[in-house]
RNA sequence: GGGCGGUUAGCUCAGAUGGUUAGAGCGUCUGCUUUACACGCAGAAGGCCGGGGGUUCGAGUCCCUCACCGCCCA
């Protein structure tokens, strides 16, 4: 084995023997509670960034764990059209190339996407795998594979039977670039400096009178029908029921009175643009004001907006708007006014609310039961659904709360094209999951299918179940799989994804699409910032697994983080865990070759090494305890979904008390080869290592395969039935009770023995190699010091090391170190003893304040008599403990000044 | 305008159900080629847990309030 762990040299051969051996694949087992997890479907084109690395490390690891646990373990992979994403794509090459979708026809342009797929649709499987991922290929999906297209199709078409998928004009927003209607989700809001024009409306029978407007967005005046105040504003009173001329266009429009306008906002009126703004709309709606468009879907003024502006470019339009405005003077003031403004999520331009004629999914109210809104709300708020971290379910609650029907329809040609036929004969129409020959109301073959494409969205609405098989009822893995244990994606996209796979999972199941919903937080560079590509602080995964380790990006990646949480990613982090890659790396170097050099000289029983049901050694039970401390610990927060705490509490074990402490003692007993003792030590560094590598594994998986197979190549295994691979081996538990506080607390008086003699020794700068005589006192742990004897001698360098017998005591020429129960002399030559002496006064000091404060917490009947009884009884031990100590200390002055 | 999160060591972050002396990584300082590891070892310094108030025998943790930063929704 290298010096160092070489992660590019053992990662893809890892991978390929697991997915060889068929590990990834469920082995499903009815009396067994399956594992399911399905993966956030990457968009069909895109390549792996942090945040797929982020999601399929923590999936990963929640996959490893339960099939190590024994779980039929299901992780599904699969990825998404992603319709409006990957037709701006293509798009974009085809303009490179001089040409567009309108050139090429539907039909042309749909092939071109496919083709597009073929190409590039497999390189984020290939990422994923090299990342580790243990999902099980023979069951990708995509979302147009013809089981979920059926899926969407069927569930389409049970909605619209039901009367919930509706055809509508209403004001939706649209984005001109990509031709297209957005759902509410899809527009993305961004503060910017713009201007608040205010603007006179002459009223109609005084010119001379008027109404100031305020706004900015001067352009859409044009498209006013009316003009809205607050019904108690004193200023307005008169003009309420009052007309004004609308310059420019010379139109006569109302005033009328809402109780939506703010008064303290601009000039107190609203110029309302029905067909140009959501709340306009609305106000338009409750005082019957006509709808005018005059910005059309391209972007550009319409005939309405009259003949000198029709066709102009909206911005153009906008500055000539207002040149005119100014000219006939009614432009009264122009300020800088910051404010935010909707911009398509995709490819950033400005939207515009426009009335268009869309299909809609009537989701109904939150608290309305039965209703596709209801029964989302009503899964969380009965925790049928347990969200984590906990504080999300408030933020999905609130969003439910609020909800309005769903625009699913899209001006797309990539995607799930509407299954709904119209048909010229009769001019009715009507869904069907199979294209029909005829209408099937008067049976014309003269029908035609609708040209929209859905949403992504509904599509992924259904990804917990279409990729089971559903509709069919009969399918095996739905029946096995369904619902999924958990969904684990990121908190942005709890609205778009996780609310709509609650809403369809229920409507077209009747049960919730999984039990658990771990958000994890997003991805942030060293500087807290978000990763862009436009800002050109992107990392690649592929670049930082290459560089340290596939391992340590995932172990950067999940540790130190809570769910729900940013986190930012910086160089330290994954040097950090790359070291500890190779610290795992190098401790097991060590045990392997203890194995080897042992074997090599006939000494290769290990016993029964898997188990070690009772270790006899102190040092042996005091690891043994602690590691089976561990293990509670991991378990309980993988069940808690604690991944980070988990890799910590494993992280630290493994480095402190394992490598620093347990395998530098254990060398002491190996040195006598030949002795018993060394076969224990070397038996229990064996269990040790190979139980923290099975707890590391989810999180690890490939440099603990790899230590795992040289270690269990080197050893007997039998009556232990190892399997052949670790990541098939079963996950650690507490399975025997070998707590041992006792050892625990022996070998930690040990430690601190050693600790204090080395913070002397650097203290008085003695060289490392120069050995120290000592002599302990020792107090009641006459048996335990006496065994480790060797051990202090070696750590804490210290040599001729003498053991006192009860009540002996050393002659006062030196310094006295204090480990209760324990006293350490070290008989230096020339220490100034009133340096001493002052040095464990200021010690008594400080422990005679703790023993104070002690003192007082006891005395204090409130709490000895409300605390609970094991929080007092601590602290009387604790006080007792600090009495003891403080009297030694106490002793050693008064031979020292004697 | 409403809501959520954050504020803990120089930096980045952990700290279930309130309970010993608040932890880690990185950084800093002092030593060390101690045969698993310098991607390392040993030792050390560094914190009125954002401010204020409250509940409690006891608050980083619970409640109220204020400030600043970030995000979501309108």
């Amino acid at each position: 084995m290298p010096r160092a762990y070489d992660a590019a040299s053992v990662e893809q051969r890892i991978y390929q023997t697991w997915w060889d051996a068929g590990y990834f694949v469920p082995r499903t087992d009815p009396d067994r509670q399956p594992f399911c997890v399905v993966m956030p479907p990457p968009n069909v084109t895109g390549e792996l960034h942090l945040g797929h690395a982020l999601t399929a490390s923590l999936q990963d690891a929640l996959a490893r764990w339960h099939r190590m646990c024994g779980d039929p373990t299901l992780w599904l992979p699969g990825k998404d059209h992603a319709g409006i994403a990957t037709q701006w794509v293509v798009e974009r090459a085809l303009a490179a190339e001089g040409t567009s979708r309108h050139d090429l026809g539907r039909e042309k342009f749909e092939e071109r996407v496919w083709e597009w797929v073929r190409l590039y649709g497999n390189t984020i499987d290939e990422q994923h795998r090299r990342l580790g991922a243990s999902c099980d290929w023979s069951r990708l999906r995509f979302t147009l594979d013809p089981g979920p297209v059926h899926a969407v199709r069927t569930t389409f078409v049970n909605l619209f039977d039901k009367g919930l998928i509706y055809r509508h004009e209403r004001i939706i927003n649209w984005c001109p670039r990509c031709a297209t209607a957005l759902s509410d989700l899809e527009v993305e809001y961004e503060e910017q400096d713009g201007k608040l024009y205010h603007i006179r409306y002459p009223s109609a029978d005084n010119p001379d009178d008027g109404v100031t407007v305020a706004t900015t967005r001067p352009e859409s005046m044009l498209g006013d029908t009316g003009v809205a105040v607050h019904p108690e504003d004193e200023r307005y009173a008169d003009k309420i029921g009052g007309m004004v001329t609308l310059p420019i266009a010379g139109r006569q429009i109302p005033v009328v009175g809402d109780t939506a306008i703010e008064m303290e906002f601009g000039t107190g009126a609203l110029k309302v643009t029905p067909g140009h703004d959501i709340v306009d709309f609305e106000i338009g709606e409750r005082h019957n004001l006509p709808i005018l468009t005059v910005i059309g879907f391209d972007g550009c003024m319409t005939d309405a907006a009259g003949p000198r502006y029709s066709g102009m470019e909206r911005f153009a339009a906008r500055d000539a708007v207002v040149a005119e405005l100014e000219a006939i003077g009614v432009l009264e003031g122009v300020e800088d006014y910051h404010h935010s403004v909707g911009h398509c999520q995709r490819c950033n331009e400005v939207v515009e609310p426009l009335i268009s004629l869309q299909w809609f999914l009537n989701v109904g109210k939150h608290d309305q039961p039965g209703t596709i809104a209801g029964n989302a709300y009503g899964a969380v708020v009965n925790r049928d659904i347990e969200i984590v971290p906990d504080r999300f379910s408030r933020v999905y609650l609130n969003w439910l709360e609020n909800i309005r029907d769903w625009c699913i329809s899209r001006q797309l040609w990539w995607g799930h094209r509407i299954p709904v036929w119209y048909c010229a004969a009769c001019g009715g129409h009507s869904a069907h999951v199979d294209d029909p020959a005829a209408c099937s109301q008067c049976g014309s073959a003269d029908i035609e299918q609708e040209s929209d494409v859905l949403d992504t969205w509904f599509s992924s609405g259904l990804w917990p179940h279409s990729t089971l098989g559903w509709p069919d009822a009969q399918s095996a893995d739905l029946e096995y799989f369904y619902p999924n244990s958990v969904l684990e994606t990121g908190y942005d996209i709890l609205f778009f994804w996780v609310a709509r796979m609650i809403m369809l999972g229920i409507e077209n199941t009747g049960d919730v699409p999984f039990r658990s919903v771990y958000l994890h937080g997003m991805v942030l560079d060293a500087q807290g910032q978000k990763m862009s590509k436009t800002r050109g602080n992107t990392l690649d995964p592929l670049d930082l697994l290459e560089q340290y380790g596939t391992d340590a990006l995932r172990f950067a990646l999940t540790t130190g983080t809570a769910p729900g949480n940013n986190l930012r990613l910086s160089d330290e982090k994954l040097e950090s865990a790359r070291n500890f890659a190779n610290k795992i790396w190098n401790a097991a170097r060590y045990v392997i070759s203890v194995v080897e050099t042992r074997a090599a000289s006939g000494n290769d029983e290990l016993g029964d090494w898997y188990h070690l049901p009772a270790p006899a050694n102190r040092e042996d039970r005091w690891i043994v305890s602690r590691l089976d401390g561990l293990t509670a610990a991991v378990n309980q927060a993988l069940s808690a979904f604690e991944l980070g705490e988990a890799q910590q509490k494993i992280y630290d074990f493994a480095w402190n008390d394992f490598c620093d402490w347990y395998i530098e003692m254990a060398k002491v007993r190996l040195r006598d080869a030949a002795s018993a003792d060394a076969g224990v030590a070397a038996t229990t560094l064996v269990h040790v290592l190979e139980r923290s590598l099975r707890l590391l594994h989810p999180f690890m998986p490939f440099v603990t395969e790899e230590i795992w197979q040289n270690l269990t190549a080197r050893i007997s295994a039998t009556g232990v039935g190892l399997p052949a691979s670790i990541m098939v081996s079963s996950y650690p538990v507490v399975d025997t009770p070998r707590s041992a506080p006792d050892a625990e607390s022996d070998v930690e008086v040990v430690m601190q023995t050693v600790r204090a003699v080395r913070n002397m020794r650097a203290q008085l700068r003695i060289p490392a190699g120069q050995k120290l005589e000592a002599a302990i006192e020792t107090n009641g742990m006459g048996a335990v010091v006496e065994e480790a004897k060797e051990v202090i001698s070696v750590l804490a360098r210290v040599e001729p090391l003498r053991v006192l017998d009860a009540g002996e005591s050393e002659a006062m020429s030196g310094i006295s170190l204090v480990v209760n129960p324990l006293v350490v002399r070290l008989p230096l030559e020339g220490v100034d003893l009133q340096a001493e002496s002052d040095r464990l006064r200021r010690e008594l000091d400080s422990r005679r304040q703790d023993e104070t404060r002690k003192e007082q917490l006891l005395a204090n009947p409130n709490f000895v008599s409300k605390a609970r009884p094991e929080v007092v009884e601590n602290e009387r031990q604790r006080l007792r403990s600090l009495t003891e100590e403080r009297q030694r200390i106490e002793d050693i002055i008064a031979q020292l000044d004697a």
